[in-house]
DNA sequence: CTGAAAACCAAAAACGTTTTTGGTTTCAAT
DNA sequence: ATTGAAACCAAAAACGTTTTTGGTTTTCAG
């Protein structure tokens, strides 16, 4: 009920309760040479004067801005939107919960990337900064250790020396392909996502490595680098289909492309969950969606978006080490994938 | 090549010109009383030697934070995510383009969203708040009119007299059910979206209206409030599958009610764009890939997001009359909308 | 020429905090 | 009692701009 007209500043707290501004400031922010019972009234007085410190004020002293930009690069929006927003809710639930804003910025094509990262940085709009799409070796990364500024990343450098949250695409690789040979399958083709990203390399290795781990031989042509888009997604499934020998499963490094090689498919045909198997990589709201709907893996965007948080977190306050963190995903069995049957090899 | 080792400030800049501090000021932020060489040349050293004014200490003086606060709310993510990136993509574009930077903040129940805005507005973070998702009458609203605070919002509230960009919900509803009367349908239904929201008002009275200006008495039972969750879509269909006479076409007012709503009437082995004509209001990025296709309505969420900007811009620089602007969908044609045939009458 | 207005610029105040510096009290150990 | 350290707090400096105030120069009509 307490209406003062004018705004209330540290000052008016401070002779409200005969003590001094800066006593009252070292109280609220948490210093430990004061009273305890100061504190205590301090507090209260603050809340009960409606007291709310001027985040300029402070900034400009203390030299942070409690702020932290995530950088969101254009070129995806239409299909990889969910994805990001859930991270971005849990990015933002645990840095809110300390004090910090959350400011986003787009980055509208490639040299935009390392322009806007340069800039947050040298404007000092903010104290630290949050992006993905990371690339095997990403000049956004070089510069940023160049000049220490604590940032955190979804998906990594092959280096591999920063801090980040990712998805353990090397283990989907492993698990989708070691299903398909435990479900029968020999000729198992990869559907590869752009390679400029680092998680296609790793969603490569973990293919590779299962193909290796149970003795079938890797057959480059049945690798084929795909892009975001739908369309080229099932022109890589033309150009498998072409093959003299078809093979009987897909493995999809991301649900996009699976989902426009199955239309491309069933135009010639072919039926997807009992012609051909095919699994995803990422669980978009498609592929459960779809009919039959699309076995792939979940992925807890959100647990890692607060995990981002946290590091960024642990870093503005003093921890220097990169901490990483490796995230297994869900597999969600739908309909897509099936046992190899003899008639399968025939159909090409 | 000018490596300073400190980080310039304004003095510097000034004094590498011997010029004041305020001369220089003046001439970076467009003031009319300096020499326009002066400026040219306040200018050039300025990017010379790096000079990047300090946010916190240019916002100390100057009261005004430059930041523009998006809130979001949190219970729809999953689905409606699309729209809402495309959405902020508009709008950061022009803010950032003027210098704002864009700043979002999740509210995750109902209770907090008023809450989060009272914050917004009394730690004084952000200079406007932009945010969807309003009622017919909308607390949030009157506590920012009642405190002068700029905000722009997506959707409206029924009073109506604040600034707004909005899908011209009345004409979606309109066109949808006209075109369903001229595919020659009599009982049209109507999916309503939750009519907490204002939208749902809207559609309605576009349904209603187009049923009347064609003669077509208006039957309560066919329009049925559902809510945003696929599950309930279903059940509204089948509520309307219970009817004595069954519609012949539904008018969604969202599409992921249609989507449920078909989906379900596939399990009674009802065929959507044979058996049954559907249309729906926004495209979501599924719409275009079930099958058949949704047929539905376009909105220029990119263009309206611009549009937000550009209003809370104009208000941040002084105009106060509230600005409104009112957006056309455009009518996606694909699979699930038919002509009437005698037959589907029959059918239920 | 002259005087007043306009153009241009310098000096200093102000913004509202946090941080530094240093002074007083309290308290336990001598 | 005395002393040194620890606890507590006040005063003042500092943060880096923008804004206010006012002074000097230029311009231009009379």
């Amino acid at each position: 009920m307490n209406q003062s007209v004018k705004k209330v500043g540290i000052r008016e707290v401070a002779s409200h309760l005969g003590l001094s501004v800066s006593t009252v400031s070292r109280a609220l922010n948490g210093y430990n040479d004061v009273n305890p019972s100061t504190r205590e009234r301090v507090e209260q007085t603050a809340v009960q004067l409606g007291y709310k410190a001027s985040y300029a004020a402070a900034n400009l002293r203390s030299k942070q801005t409690r702020n932290i930009t995530f950088m969101v690069s254009k070129p995806w929006t239409k299909f990889v939107d969910p994805f990001f927003l859930s991270l971005l809710d849990g990015v933002e639930l645990v840095l809110r919960a300390q004090g910090y804003d959350l400011q986003i910025v787009m980055a509208r094509d490639y040299e935009k990337e390392i322009e806007t990262i340069q800039d947050a940085v040298e404007s000092n709009r903010c104290d630290g900064i949050l992006f993905g799409r990371t690339r095997p070796q990403d000049e956004r990364i070089e510069f940023l250790e160049d000049r220490k500024f604590p940032f955190v990343t979804v998906g990594r450098t092959l280096k591999d020396e920063h801090s980040w949250v990712d998805v353990d695409h090397v283990d989907i690789g492993y698990r989708a392909t070691e299903r398909l040979i435990q479900l029968g399958h020999r000729r198992i083709a990869h559907m590869v996502t752009p390679l400029r990203y680092t998680y296609s390399h790793h969603a490569q290795q973990g293919y590779r490595q299962a193909l290796a781990d149970h003795g079938i031989p890797h057959d480059p042509a049945l690798e084929v680098e795909c892009y975001l888009s739908r369309k080229t997604g099932g022109d890589a499934a033309r150009e498998l289909l072409s093959l003299g020998q078809m093979p009987t499963a897909l493995y999809c490094s991301n649900d996009m492309i699976a989902l426009s090689a199955i239309e491309a498919l069933r135009r010639f045909n072919i039926q997807v969950g009992k012609d051909i198997a095919v699994i995803g990589s990422d669980d978009m709201p498609l592929a459960a969606y779809v009919d039959p709907g699309l076995t792939t893996f979940r992925q807890d965007l959100d647990g890692m978006g607060m995990r981002m948080g946290q590091m960024m977190l642990s870093m503005l306050s003093g921890i220097a080490e990169p901490q990483q963190q490796k995230v297994k995903a869900e597999l969600i069995v739908r309909g897509t994938d099936m046992p190899y049957s003899r008639k399968n090899g025939d159909e090409a």
